[in-house]
RNA sequence: GGCGGCGUACCCAAGUGGUUAAUGGAGCAGUCUGCAAAACUGCCAUUCAGCGGUUCGAAUCCGCUCGCCGCCUCCA
């Protein structure tokens, strides 16, 4: 088996060969921090984050993931806000790792920031214009995409067309329409650096290839974002780097991942459906979000909905409901050492390596769940204990899956508690209703008793009489 | 107009050349239960937008048609 790859460079499923055998460089554009971050950032970072997890299984992985912290649209909200664009950056900096982490996002190995790589930009700028590439005009200095033959190879774009589209950035002192910023001269207030055109900061793009170059490699394995960045982000991006270092590809394998629409809509600011990440969270749990995240392929759009994040919190608590059931009646089967039954690892992994396909695992996995809660239910009815290898080995399995989908990792006390936590559920006094309920069936007293849990669920609590007591759960 | 993608059940969504087309949600019936809930069982796509073609064989490959979406402007 291999891994392969769909490619927005080639526009093909490829088979993963890394530049050097056994190591992977992984560099994907992070948010442009000047606003809470979205459902959109969620799904590229928890895309990636799947990728680099199941790519660690295999190889020595270096990632990268930055942040744009210098960019008109921070330092236009800064302005508003009567703040430097260096504290507004930091906020949403800090609120974005917070967001991450809700979703249970693994830290990058690498997260640079633009302001951080002002020198390597500088050194590269410089390159390019002493190379013939770019040039300097009244203290900007632009890109020439006219001199770059290959210009267009990731977005399929024609320079001549792109020209005729003329919707570009009209501006005297470039040579060509198309050209593109690499450094700016900055306006009284702004945040500038010292440069060899005087004092400016950075372009958008240039910032990508500098961190690049300074914490992986001048060219790199995996280059990933969203798909909105092949044009022209990464276009301008491969255009400098390969023109600077003189080696290409610049990226061996570019990975895009796809859309989130809300309610069938694009997001956009015009619409206001900017969905972000925190007021998700204030009614689903960070797992049952990741899940909804990579419940589709992550190159194909995906649709929020209000029924659609409910659906993956139902999944997921059937998941943990079933774990449950195994610490309840095989309890042996969780302190067991099972080897994975290498048919279902096998077929894990062949969903994993045809383009990360999370999606398929996922299938998968529900369909381990059923097969445990038949074994189970077969077991009780007989009366006989459950084969506590089967079990063991199917949370091998699981637990195999959690390492990288980063889901059904938790423990059914945990889910339970958060799921209590996000419904704000006075425990106390659920535990006194349950009571006062156990009485009144004892006594058969079952108008009461149903009365008690009529209430209860009213207020989103599920009650369930099993046969090792009554227990609770927040309705999704 | 250029480039890219998508169209699988009531909804979501895997499957991309070969036995009865995953999984989840919804629904219906049954087992269980004081009644429920949960779980399990059964039912729910003889068919994969449509039409042709290639093939012993296609949802899967090719062509055309229809429909939808994204990018081409800041955007994950």
């Amino acid at each position: 088996m291999a891994l392969k790859v769909y490619n927005s460079l080639t526009r093909k499923k490829e088979e993963f060969v890394p530049l050097t055998q056994g190591r992977v460089l992984m560099y994907v554009c992070g948010p442009t921090v000047y606003a809470m971050s979205h459902i959109g950032h969620a799904r590229s970072a928890v895309a990636f984050d799947v990728i680099s997890r199941y790519l660690r299984k295999t190889y020595e992985v270096r990632y990268a993931r930055n942040y744009t912290d210098v960019d008109d649209k921070i330092i236009a909200a800064a302005n508003k806000e009567g703040v430097s664009s260096e504290e507004l950056a930091e906020r949403y900096i800090k609120a974005f790792d917070e967001d991450m982490a809700s979703l249970g996002v693994a830290v990058p190995d690498v997260r640079p920031k633009a302001t951080e790589t002002i020198e390597k930009i500088i050194e590269v700028t410089r390159t390019l214009i002493d190379k013939g590439m770019a040039y300097a005009s009244n203290g900007d200095v632009f890109y020439s995409v006219r001199r770059k033959a290959d210009y267009g190879k990731l977005s399929g774009k024609k320079i001549d067309e792109l020209e005729a589209g003329a919707r570009v950035d009209v501006n005297e002192s470039k040579q060509d329409p198309l050209d593109f910023a690499l450094w700016k001269a900055s306006k009284p207030g702004e945040p500038a650096w010292e440069s060899p055109w005087g004092k400016g900061r950075p372009g958008w793009h240039i910032e990508c290839s500098a961190m690049c170059m300074v914490h992986l490699a001048e060219r790199i394995d995996i280059h990933g974002g969203g798909k909105d960045l092949i044009f022209p982000h990464h276009e301008n991006e491969i255009a400098q780097s390969e023109a600077a270092t003189g080696k290409a590809p610049y990226a061996k394998y570019w990975l895009h991942n796809g859309f989130v629409n809300i309610e069938r809509e694009k997001m956009s600011k015009s619409l206001g459906n900017i969905l972000n990440i925190r007021e998700v969270l204030e009614n689903q749990t960070g797992e049952a979000v990741r899940l909804f995240l990579l419940g589709s392929h992550y190159r194909n759009p995906i649709d929020y909905t209000q029924d659609s994040l409910k659906e993956a919190e139902a999944g997921l608590e059937r998941f943990y409901k079933t774990v449950g059931r195994i610490a309840q009646e095989c309890p042996a089967a969780l302190s067991m050492k099972a080897a994975l039954v290498a048919e279902k690892l096998a077929l894990v992994t062949e969903a994993m390596e045809d383009d990360f396909n999370a999606a398929g695992v996922i299938g998968i996995v529900f369909g381990e769940v059923t097969r445990i809660n038949r074994i189970l239910d077969d077991a009780r009815g007989a009366g006989v204990a459950p084969s506590a290898d089967e079990l063991a080995a199917s949370l091998a399995l699981f637990r195999e899956v959690a390492a990288f989908l980063g889901v059904f990792g938790a423990t059914p006390e945990d889910y339970a508690a958060r799921r209590r936590a996000i419904a704000a559920v006075d425990a106390a006094y659920v535990e006194r209703l349950i009571a006062e309920r156990n009485s009144a069936r004892k006594a058969r007293e079952f108008k009461r008793s149903d009365e008690i849990r009529a209430e209860l669920l009213a207020k989103g609590v599920v009650l369930e009489d099993t046969p090792s007591g009554t227990v609770w759960s927040v309705k999704g």
